[in-house]
DNA sequence: GTTTAAACGAGACGGTACGTCGTGTCTTGCA
DNA sequence: TGCAAGACACGACGTACCGTCTCGTTTAAAC
């Protein structure tokens, strides 16, 4: 996780790594992030400053992994999400029904602030950046793909889509009106995304089954 | 643009102002956001630190003002896309055309460096990130939306389609893709967004199999 | 006094100089120099670090400074001994009398802690030790340098006999029993030191009125 | 030597003892005293820190004991000047022959630096000094009560000189000019001491006209 | 010759202070 | 009188050592 050269983890104090996960998650929660300082980390943690910079090389980083940790603890009490997108053979029921649930997360303040400030340092910081991709949302991201795929199985997706792209469709408009203000999150709005997004934006014209929708101007 | 209470603006130098402008772009560009300091800023500019304060309230505020005026500067300069998007007839041709220019400008570093640094400040703070949202972004959207709308009166776009949502599938992706490193970012991944978008990610048939209740406008 | 390169003194503020004088001092009688820091300076004082930092380059020169400081306030108030050796015409009783004040004032906690703690300083830094000689102890020296030459022309010392050298048997075992604590300092011991020092070490054997002494053992 | 409880010292190891000692002189000499710590003493021998502190308390105690160990390592070398001030007769040119080796020995760096930094701290920290004073001094000073004692017994001393006050004339001035940089350390300036001090400052006449009550022995 | 308890090297730990940097406010002197 | 220059109180930075505390691992004494 981005660690420092890592000294022989063996003799490494789990109490006080515990410690400062939680005073970091914490702080950033009551402060926010820019005001959360690895002092204030240490302070909290009862740990010396020096205990943080051993391990971890920033700021950003204690916050990934206790992030990190947050989510595996998390996802270990509750089987929530974590396992599969279900497959009920409807495939538009399914991705809303799970798309409901990022809603509820995305909103719930104990994830919401600190996935909130990583994100912000991921989009400054490229390393940091590739890191929350890889560790937090890829293994989401590959839940999806894996239903998607299912789905051209069944017939309920076209065959010629690369899932990878079409997964981009549920989540990409969540994340920016996240990420970005751009708009309010509720449930009727991921249930319209996924309509959109499956049924398609262009009319459905009976002569044109599939393939590259485009293909200029039908006159009359 | 989220200034202090603005002393009587009259009086302001014009020659201060610009000098500003240009050190915060210069800094952000040469050491990026963070390591951007707004003593930096006022030394680099020649003048006083309270001449910042005065007109600015923070450091990402300065950016988002010079950036802006960038922005405008260069609109002058180049009637590049500010004005409208392109109406041939083809939607999906003038809106892959559009993006073409979007993926240009994100990979150009003089726009991409202070916009990224904007953006994660607009993640992390609210006030921020709404102005970015609101000076930015909002011009750009309305253009999509007149577009949209256009293509719906021609008949290219179902009718019962809400286009502020419809153009998150051609801008939130690549968006996505730019903030979060989900994705390389290419002509052939906006031509393909576009197409999936506007043609839809399940087949074609003639009654839709997913329970999807909006089946596109039933004809008269 | 071994400044910082010395910003324009001109918007200097004189109530922290003060301050820390005044705190610096107080440290170092609370707790001792070795666990006077600069930060307990700084907080005691009511002060920023850096505002030590700008215009002082060690903890000794602050201190330095600060007993300087001391010392001439002190002198201001009661006009002691800084001005001159009194001149009775008696030069043992002159010496004997500026010894016995030397000995108060080695006494005195106010001046004592301070003091040992730059000699200290001194013996090991010679940057350090050079200034506490140059402005602390060398005008006092050029006092009994004056006194010694009256004592001269008043035939009341051998001509021969250069002062900066003869002035060290007055003060030489006195600071060192005060330094290297080799013995008790009482007025008892610094007059005895003027007794023997003026009188010589050796019997006084009516044949050889001056000159070297050392002649080798006088037979019979 | 302000030991630690001291752990039966069978089991000490003599190796790190020696390392230690080696480390501790090393780094003095190479950085300076302040700049010497005991991390840096325990890498440079090899040594865990506990070791360190399991049989001293203090960087000073390391360093006063490796500076005595020195000391007798080099006295076993050569029988330089340790056990006794020779005695020809002639009281004058002994001590200056002695106080010649000492200014030999005071400009020697393998012995200015690390006695000078004890000698700074013994000045602070009055444990160390007493120390100091105790092991380093006191064998020397005895040496000169020795022969002072011999030389009055031979006449050439005043029979009612307190030896112990009178050999601060000789090493006094010169620990003052080597501490405090008040003057420059030669053979002259020695030898000029013991001439003063023999013959004394006052002019050798019958009746000695300053109000020192001691005149010299009044012969039966 | 084996056992066993110490001293050992290594180094993580909770702390304190370091000296530097940047913040946002306040003050001074020049133009 | 507005502005550059910059001193100020504050506080976080990342580093260096402190002295304490485990950890295995020698190693020398006691068995």
């Amino acid at each position: 996780m981005v660690k420092k050269p890592a000294p022989s983890t063996t003799r490494r104090s789990e109490k006080s790594r515990r410690a400062i996960y939680d005073a970091a998650l914490a702080l950033v929660a009551e402060v926010g992030y820019p005001r959360t300082t690895i002092e204030g980390i240490a302070a909290r943690a009862g740990v010396g400053k020096q205990t943080i910079y051993r391990w971890w090389s920033s700021k950003a980083d204690v916050l990934l992994e206790a992030f990190l940790d947050l989510s595996a603890r998390t996802a270990g009490d509750t089987g929530e999400e974590p396992h599969a997108i279900p497959d009920t053979g409807d495939l538009a029921a399914d991705i809303k029904a799970v798309l409901r649930v990022t809603v509820d997360q995305l909103k719930d303040p104990r994830f919401e602030i600190p996935s909130r400030a990583l994100a912000a340092e991921g989009v400054v910081n490229e390393q940091v950046g590739r890191e929350y991709m890889t560790t937090l949302m890829e293994p989401a991201i590959r839940l999806y793909v894996d239903r998607l795929r299912a789905a051209q199985d069944a017939g309920q997706l076209r065959a010629d889509i690369d899932p990878r792209i079409a997964l981009e469709f549920f989540i990409a408009p969540l994340a920016q009106r996240w990420l970005q203000y751009t708009g309010p999150i509720t449930y009727a709005y991921t249930d319209t995304l996924v309509d959109y997004a499956l049924g398609g934006l262009a009319p459905r014209t009976p002569d044109v089954p599939s393939g590259t929708p485009e293909r200029g101007p039908v006159g009359p």
